[in-house]
DNA sequence: CTGAAAGCGCTTACAG
DNA sequence: CTGAAAGCGCTTACAG
């Protein structure tokens, strides 16, 4: 692979010239710069953005944390930050910790060794440790899905979102509502979804069994079991149910199905998310569509601000959902 | 951000003597090692991999084209691309084309300029003038879906999948069967699918009446206008109809759907791809599942062969399908 | 076992 | 308008 040093000694100019050609900075005479315009061109030399970025500390590499790779949210979220990312001539360094909180902490470090711009993560439960890490390296830095006081945040209304659904459900005339969760300690899904509807039935003066509130992980099998347990357990059996993500929607789906009770007829259910799978399934399932592409698109832009020196404080972003409403309630 | 020149400083010893306990060569005394490594803990220093791979010339990234980033495609071709990557200390850089083919010889000089150690090509469509840029560049490269004779290639074996599909509607009895594909300029899901019909029909000699074969791109809504025009434009209706991807099997279940027609009663339908919908649509979508996670590990260890320097020659991988029989036909 | 020095491929004051 | 030289943060022969 070709360098500076070759390009100026066949256009007869030193390296200086040549990098101020590329970097079209700097007087550079018309004649000159036609002369390693067009030994470029013939020898393909392309510069090496390492030995650049070693000067200017500038890599044009955003990381990006995700805790699972393959999900359609992941996907969608991507698509959103490589969206306005491309754009600026950005480039996307890809980490996948599967769910390991420890990985967060450790392709932080990997990333900052890597000199990235910035970095994005999306986290489902943050701790103490990956906070402090956080602003120890002192990077450009936002955060989506959850919110860390005193960062750059992207986030959903978990909190109210559910709480429309839940109202939806009470507003056509359920009074007896279960809930599939998952942990709290992922604050946005577990803790804020679990508090909307809790609070929502309360103020409606619902009574919750305990039985109907169950948790579970983010997969469809967890959402068969959940209702099952649900179903089994309860003596006053429930007449709908809203579970935090899609996928245990579905998972609870299956189980209604099998037993033979019909959706909604015998029990309504929502879920959260608005996968693609949500629109196909039947019956079609109500759900909320957090908009994804628009929190990366609104996570990127976002750091960009704060690569561009603009104020490194707290800053929220919080993304639009819509309530789709379909007929599984 | 610390360097190792200030790490020499506290704990006096030379740069050189703090590389080696960082790389772990050559030999150093047990008592500096630990005072080394006292101050490293201290500093919290984090090598500048960028500086370092100016060096040694190994930049230990992999950069990964993508013709379109959130399908289930890619996302899964990811996973398992990272899952072998990952476990060998690569990270990915992300590049997406989003299916205009330029892109992918612009990705490929970028990814060169950031002297990424190997790359890995998905493409729809490959030119020649792609293939010119790939052999020019002199970079470890693995080619996936598509072949170009003379480098690594993953492929599927699309030819023989389609005609498993064909053959299994024709054991079942049906004798009209229509063809939902793509332009044939994507030589392994337009070319060879179709191949691979139109050769399973004549050996059957079976006859294919020229409206049954409808050519879409890559949506639900194209196999839907598809349907519509093969059911609109046949004298001779068919029996049954299979679609190179499951979008466009889908689509064009919804149009049966939505002219009254049963599935598989009135006609049979097959989609290619095994994507999540498949298996939760009604009736359940009959497809190929062609493992896209273990082309993406195949992919990934193919290239890491070729980056320690084992030949360079033709590689053919093909990853095996599993036909997957539901009840839509 | 340890260190001085050269070099990887760029950019950028500085001088002319 | 152009170039010589220093420097970015590492590693690696080479010498001791």
């Amino acid at each position: 692979m070709s360098t500076i040093k070759e390009i100026a000694e066949r256009a007869n100019v030193s390296r200086t010239t040549v990098s101020r050609v590329l970097n079209n900075s700097g007087y550079v005479s018309e004649e000159v710069k036609k002369r390693v315009l067009k030994v470029i061109e013939e020898t393909g030399y392309v510069p090496s953005e390492n030995a650049k970025s070693l000067r200017t500390k500038k890599t044009k590499v955003i990381g990006v944390i995700l805790p699972k790779i393959s999900t359609e949210t992941s996907s969608r979220l991507v698509n959103g930050i490589d969206e306005v990312l491309a754009e600026k001539g950005y480039q996307i360094l890809l980490t996948n910790t599967n769910l390991i909180p420890e990985k967060e902490i450790e392709f932080l470090r990997l990333l900052k060794s890597r000199h990235v711009d910035g970095v994005i993560l999306s986290a489902t439960n943050i701790n103490e440790q990956l906070v402090d890490e956080i602003y120890r390296l002192k990077i450009p830095f936002v955060m989506v899905g959850q919110r860390i006081s005193g960062l750059p945040n992207v986030v959903f209304d978990d909190y109210q979102a559910t709480r429309d659904i839940v109202n939806l459900l009470i507003k056509k005339g359920h009074k007896k509502i279960a809930f599939i969760g998952v942990d709290e300690k992922d604050h946005a899904v577990g803790y804020l979804r679990k508090l909307g509807f809790i609070e929502s039935m309360k103020e409606s003066h619902l009574p919750i069994e305990k039985s109907w509130i169950q948790k579970g992980i983010f997969d469809m099998k967890s959402g068969y079991n959940c209702m099952k347990l649900i179903l089994d357990s309860s003596q006053n059996k429930p007449t709908a149910v809203v579970a935090v993500t899609d996928r245990l929607a579905i998972g609870a789906m299956q189980y209604i199905k099998e037993i033979g009770l019909s959706i909604p007829g015998d029990i309504a259910i929502a879920g959260m998310g608005a996968s693609e799978l949500s629109k196909f399934i039947s019956p079609p399932l109500t759900t909320i569509d957090f908009s994804f592409e628009d929190a990366g698109r609104e996570a990127a832009s976002l750091l960009l601000e704060k690569i561009n020196g603009h104020d490194y404080h707290e800053t929220i972003r919080t993304i639009k959902y819509r309530l789709l409403e379909r007929d599984s309630i």
